[in-house]
DNA sequence: TTGAAAGCGCTACCAA
DNA sequence: TTGGTAGCGCTTTCAA
């Protein structure tokens, strides 16, 4: 019996009922001790955090989220966690919101609309402060849901369509036709878009469209479009690059989705025994760690990812504390490397 | 007047109490409608669920968690986000989570000890149902902690020390013995270790030691050190394979703590006209995406991460059900590319 | 500066 | 198969 007790006091978290019995105080007393220190007198602030220490108290949060009106927690939802795309901006977001005591719950949807759909309908059901997503495409019933709930939601990634409330986010059909016209401007002519593009990467897309909008431009022939919807990695793009040569062998200029489709591309091409830059230009998308060390070292556009995550925790607190909604354009910039010829050249 | 109401029936989110009053049953009813659908009335049900989705009710898990005895929490603590070293752990466990209705919090200590404390400390105060912790070196406050808290603990990543209760992961020191192994077969003799390692890498320094241990047992000099505080990023394994070959000449052999670090390693080589792999062999750690397709490709260690997720989730979910500890060991696989010279060369 | 009391929305237990 | 009742541990008025 007495062991059974025992159990149960090593067990069984400590409440602020049992501190405040401990002191000789009200629960209430002891809450204020936390939340409003100032509201207590010093000797009895120090003798509830003595016994706090003492019975190793760790507060109960889903008791705290139930009764207050907040809950602390800050939904977000992104569609992969692999290859740095959104691993880097969960990573600032995460530490940046950490100082306001803000707690990330993580869903990855993985471009899955109907997953989107029960995964922010899982979220919602924590109560959470606020919800950071990406994309401003969402699955009809998720906006309808974001909406609904009263939540602050920022968008994150894109900003280009319409916006829930905040969104902080790059001009995917800019940075389209940014990295089509640096291929014309090189004097490459029959473009390619090449990579892993899945039904609902939106984003994809409209760099997809800024590209092709910009060759019809310049009187170009049509981009060929050379995609897949698996998850992107160099082996796929090494064979996508071998069966789109295969039946346009004119091609000179290619977009990748992605740096990691880019190197793979890079690796067919040189196995295929063409000379980059040379005979063929190359540009990727994301500026991954690795790519200022392939040969030659991979041109891309490099989203300022820390610019995303910091900003969108400050539009996140901003919507919290009752600020009003705000749509912020991040920078990206296009990094010359070696897979795309000089401008001399042209 | 009857706008405010009208607002607050579109932004307060609807209980089981609103639902039960407009089916004209008991809050209990409700709840059982949810929890064990067979023990009310099919009919009844059925006008649940139409109550629900006209409400459009989402449930609130703050109270559920309160009121019952689990949280449907799981607190992920990792050291990084960046590179993929763990994305792609979070992504596969969060997935494999996903379908057991449990959701991930996931928290980022970057490699701080006391960032760990308090992180640790914060998730705990979720009540979650269990918690997955990259590594099995922790702040002794955690260890403590987390056993303390009798909830269940499943360490990632590494389970080479004294385990808190589950463990899913790699033997760091056999993987720094094998990288060693593999160059001084290939015929390497003066090995440098290189890169980032954080004061709390544990792993990382007992892949080092591994390392060591191997070069003694064949009588080598003692590994070069080569090290650094920072992130770990190309232009540090540059920097490094600089510096450390300027005061260390004679390296011929160089085991790099990450594969980013060996971009930049295999950068700074060409840069100083070093042949690899002839002159110089190098093997990295991850297989990053990118490895293969470096010129020449990285030779480098392969873990399973795909295997470590899923696994823990196992783990998570087996305890979690009450089940036994268990610790399992994680295969990796050395793949032998193009930055160390066959075996026949020796 | 402190305490009493009500209640957040749900689950759990027992009775009907 | 259904409902009543009692909390879970905290916050939040309001009074003292």
């Amino acid at each position: 019996m007495a062991d059974e007790v025992d159990e149960r006091t090593t067990r069984a978290p400590s409440t602020l009922a049992s501190i405040a019995g401990r002191v000789g105080v009200s629960v209430n007393t002891v809450s204020r001790a936390l939340r409003a220190p100032n509201t207590v007198r010093a000797e009895l602030r120090r003798e509830i955090a003595k016994a706090m220490e003492e019975l190793n108290y760790v507060p109960n949060r889903l008791a705290g989220g139930l009764a207050g009106t907040r809950s602390d927690i800050v939904g977000v939802v992104v569609t992969s966690l692999y290859y740095s795309e959104f691993a880097a901006i969960v990573d600032t977001l995460q530490s940046a919101l950490l100082s306001s005591n803000l707690q990330v719950m993580l869903a990855n949807t993985r471009y899955d609309a109907d997953q989107e759909l029960k995964l922010v309908r899982s979220i919602l059901s924590w109560r959470p402060a606020a919800v950071a997503i990406i994309g401003v495409d969402h699955h009809p019933k998720v906006d309808e849901l974001l909406r609904r709930s009263g939540v602050p939601v920022v968008e994150m990634w894109d900003i280009d369509g319409k916006i829930i409330d905040s969104a902080v986010g790059l001009d995917h059909v800019a940075i389209g036709s940014a990295q089509a016209a640096h291929l014309v401007e090189r004097g490459y002519r029959r473009l390619a878009f090449l990579g892993s593009m899945r039904e609902n990467d939106a984003r994809a897309q409209k760099r997809a469209r800024g590209m092709r909008e910009l060759a019809e431009t310049h009187g170009l022939e049509p981009v060929v479009m050379a995609t897949r919807q698996e998850n992107g990695h160099p082996d796929l793009g090494e064979a996508l690059t071998f069966e789109m040569l295969e039946r346009h062998p004119a091609i000179d200029g290619i977009v990748c989705n992605s740096d990691v489709i880019a190197f793979g591309a890079l690796r067919a091409l040189q196995r295929l025994g063409k000379r980059v830059p040379d005979d063929i230009g190359l540009i990727g998308f994301g500026d991954s760690e690795a790519s200022a060390c392939m040969r030659p070292a991979l041109t891309t556009i490099r989203p300022d990812r820390e610019a995303i995550g910091r900003l969108t925790a400050e539009a996140l607190l901003a919507r919290i504390a009752d600020g009003p909604p705000k749509t912020t354009r991040v920078e990206w910039r296009l990094m010359e490397r070696g897979t795309t010829r000089g401008i001399e050249r042209t």
